[in-house]
RNA sequence: GCCACCGUAGCUUAGCGGCUAAAGCACGAGUCUCAUGAGCUCGCGAUCGCCGGUUCGAAUCCGGCCGGUGGCACCA
């Protein structure tokens, strides 16, 4: 019977336009995997789909002004086109916003739940009754169990460093309102028993020889650091409804359900045949993820899958790291990348990108993807090394041998020897799911073409056999690069008149009979396209902007109730001189300022810039801070005041600054 | 501050205890003409981040340091 398996690649978000750092960091690798082991007559299922719950989208919508439901529906849409235009082959696209997902994700949870995985715990949450809400641990404040410190808060001690319970708090006050009316009421709320799983997962995974090394490491960290029981139910309305008694209000937490989206991707295609690929013996599963989500899918989705008792595990996760970007970071923002909405209309077709993606897949480290690079790989490797033993074989047959693959008996039993060698070798690495180094493979073999073709001279000889055994290895190349340039190596084919559709018989050297006109099959790239395709792929349409619909907007104003002048004249905004910065010596991304303000001695004020502005740009600087701002220890040092800043969506920073100069301590109305 | 991973020719990478450290690109020289000035041949090019240790032997193992990245902490 063939062996079945089962390719997915990571769910994304829908709040955002991929850019190629995304594709290459799973869609494609995973694709390129899938496509192997179709052509290898694997019983191949590739699925995916876009993970749609979790708060980073509510969020998202909501800054928008819009539902997540919405939301998702839009960005659905350009996530399922950009996968297609890179002929990313899924199986089945899904999303887990759908029923089937819901159903399948209540159904885990109802038997999980009675296989005692689930512990039901009351959390005491802090209630001030004054404010009228729950009060995150944070903004719980009292004296602390250890030390005695009176400004201990809720989550831990700034004085002693020690993680605290909020309910063992002395003297608790709420930090936003300074009310002592603090009320611990009983939340329930339900958790996964990692810790019960732990000894089962410690032992299927040191049992795993497949998975890379580094996956290996992260994944046994993470157990040895210790696990614990998680929560897995939220306050929200945006998710899976707990199908539990007594938890009607609340969602299920989107890190427990994103990873089912891959069972319910492949039940949405067909409700027979679903159950081979997760729960039948033998079945493999293989998961292409990016390095951030390792610890889901070696730790928690496995503790899921062996909590319900009924599916396989994973067979192997590859986990990718990072594409960086001409040195740097993608940033959306400053425009600096490729994106790819724009990839479809700027020009290249999907294949140049995939070839060039496939040899920069950050398999083993981060990698690079640098424009001089992609035009010298393109020109040289796809151009001139396997396009032109392409075109050179096919045009030859075309001109000389008026289109006739010539008859012969193959003498060269070596170059027959050394081309199956090689074939051995490249399914080798397919099979280990080191995609790079089988393209590496593949471009030395049609590499080998061209110096056979160059030390036969066929031009002087018209030798046959020369021919005859360079046209077939132009389809078996065709075919062994075919999960790599899926487009290109049909063309291929089909100028060969070759009926190969896949790997089974790719050993046999039988190509003959009349070959179609050869077409020119790349391009090189020249500076000019560069340049333009640099220009196009760089800018990302802003789909949505908060000011885009008043209503919308004024329904944001109203939901978060309206402020007064009295609200407003409680904040004390002045203008203050940066005078000095100091690093804070026990947080990265703090700086110390004294900021001068005539009235009063130097301020001292704690403000996370580390990182965004150097201290000499700081420093004489006239900036807007809040004076009246509750003083604040962190990590032992002493913030008076709270300095303005504006904040965007990629986290860059400015500074807000008098728009000329005015004297210090005048105040902001 | 803690933890993990990475640091190899100008560039992108391979090797992860043992022959003179490997490949492609770039660069230089030569050469062919079937092929998109593509191809082929030869050459140039690395004290393998730094310091120390283990070993008959270290790019490879161990410790420390430096640099990069990510995670945690923190971010009034």
């Amino acid at each position: 019977m063939k062996e079945r398996r089962l390719v997915t690649a990571a769910l994304p978000y829908t709040n955002n336009v991929p850019h190629i750092g995304n594709i290459v960091g799973s869609h494609l690798p995973a694709d390129i995997f899938a496509r192997y082991c179709r052509l290898k007559g694997y019983d191949t299922l590739f699925i995916g789909g876009t993970d749609e719950h979790g708060s980073a989208t509510e969020i998202a919508a909501q800054k928008y002004g819009i539902t997540p439901k919405q939301l998702c529906d839009f960005f659905y849409k350009i996530h399922k086109k950009i996968y297609k235009w890179f002929n990313i082959s899924y199986d089945n696209f899904s999303r887990t916003s759908r029923k089937i997902h819901h159903d399948l994700t209540k159904q885990f949870i109802r038997k999980i739940y009675e296989n005692g995985y689930f512990k039901e715990e009351k959390i005491k949450l802090p209630y001030c009754k004054n404010c009228k809400r729950q009060l995150p641990d944070r903004f719980i404040e009292g004296t602390c169990p250890y030390c005695g410190y009176e400004k201990a808060r809720g989550d831990q001690c700034e004085n002693c460093g020690k993680l605290l319970d909020p309910i063992k708090l002395k003297n608790p006050r709420c930090s936003i309102c300074g009310s002592k009316e603090i009320e611990f009421r009983d939340e329930k709320h339900l958790f996964f028993d990692l810790e019960k799983l732990s000894p089962k997962i410690e032992k299927w995974v040191k049992k795993q020889k497949t998975w890379r090394e580094h996956v290996k490491k992260i994944a046994l960290s993470w157990i040895k650091e210790g696990l614990k029981p998680r929560c897995i139910t939220r306050d929200l309305k945006w998710g899976v409804k707990v199908p539990i008694k007594g938890y009607e209000n609340k969602v299920i937490y989107c890190w427990f359900d994103a990873p089912i989206g891959y069972i319910s991707s492949t039940k949405e295609l067909g409700v027979k045949q679903w159950k081979k690929y997760w729960k039948e013996r033998g079945a493999k599963i293989y998961h292409f993820i990016g390095k951030d989500n390792i610890p889901f899918h070696t730790i928690f989705f496995p503790a899921i899958l062996l909590a319900e008792g009924s599916y396989n595990l994973p067979y192997n996760v590859v986990g990718l790291q990072y594409l960086n970007y001409e040195r740097t970071k993608f940033s959306k923002s400053k425009g600096i990348g490729v994106f790819c909405e724009n990839l479809p209309t700027a020009g290249l077709g999907a294949d140049y990108w995939r070839f060039y993606l496939s040899f920069v897949i950050p398999e083993t480290k981060d990698t690079e993807f640098l424009w001089s690079d992609f035009k010298d790989r393109i020109n040289s490797e796809l151009v001139g090394n396997f396009g032109n033993f392409i075109n050179r074989t096919l045009k030859f047959i075309w001109n000389k041998f008026k289109g006739e693959i010539p008859k012969v008996k193959i003498k060269d039993q070596k170059f027959v020897e050394h081309v199956k060698k090689k074939i051995k070798k490249i399914f080798e690495l397919y099979e280990k799911v080191e995609l790079r180094k089988a393209l590496e493979e593949i471009l030395k073999l049609s590499d080998f073409g061209n110096k056979y073709f160059q030390k036969r001279e066929p031009w002087k000889t018209n030798d046959k056999e020369t021919i005859y055994l360079c046209a077939n290895l132009c389809k078996i190349l065709a075919l062994l690069i075919q999960p790599f340039i899926p487009d290109s190596s049909k063309k291929i084919l089909r100028m060969l008149n070759s009926n190969g559709r896949d790997f089974s018989s790719i050993y046999k050297f039988d190509l003959k009979g009349k070959i179609r006109k050869p077409k020119i099959l790349f391009n090189k790239l020249d500076d000019k396209t560069i340049k333009i395709l640099m220009e196009k792929t760089s800018r990302v349409t802003e789909y949505f902007k908060k000011e885009d619909k008043i209503e919308e907007k004024i329904k944001e104003v109203v939901e978060m109730g309206y402020v007064t002048f009295e609200d407003f004249k409680k904040f004390d905004i002045r203008i203050g001189t940066i005078k000095a910065v100091q690093d804070h010596p026990e947080a990265d991304k703090l700086y110390i300022l004294l900021i001068e303000f005539d009235e009063e001695p130097d301020r001292q004020i704690l403000a996370s810039l580390k990182g965004k502005y150097r201290k000499d740009e700081l420093i004489g600087k006239q900036v807007v801070v809040i004076v009246n701002m509750k003083p604040m220890v962190i990590r032992g040092i002493e913030s008076n005041g709270m300095l303005l800043a504006a904040v965007d969506r990629e986290d860059n920073v400015a500074l807000l600054s008098p728009e000329r100069k005015i004297a210090n301590n005048s105040r902001v109305m």
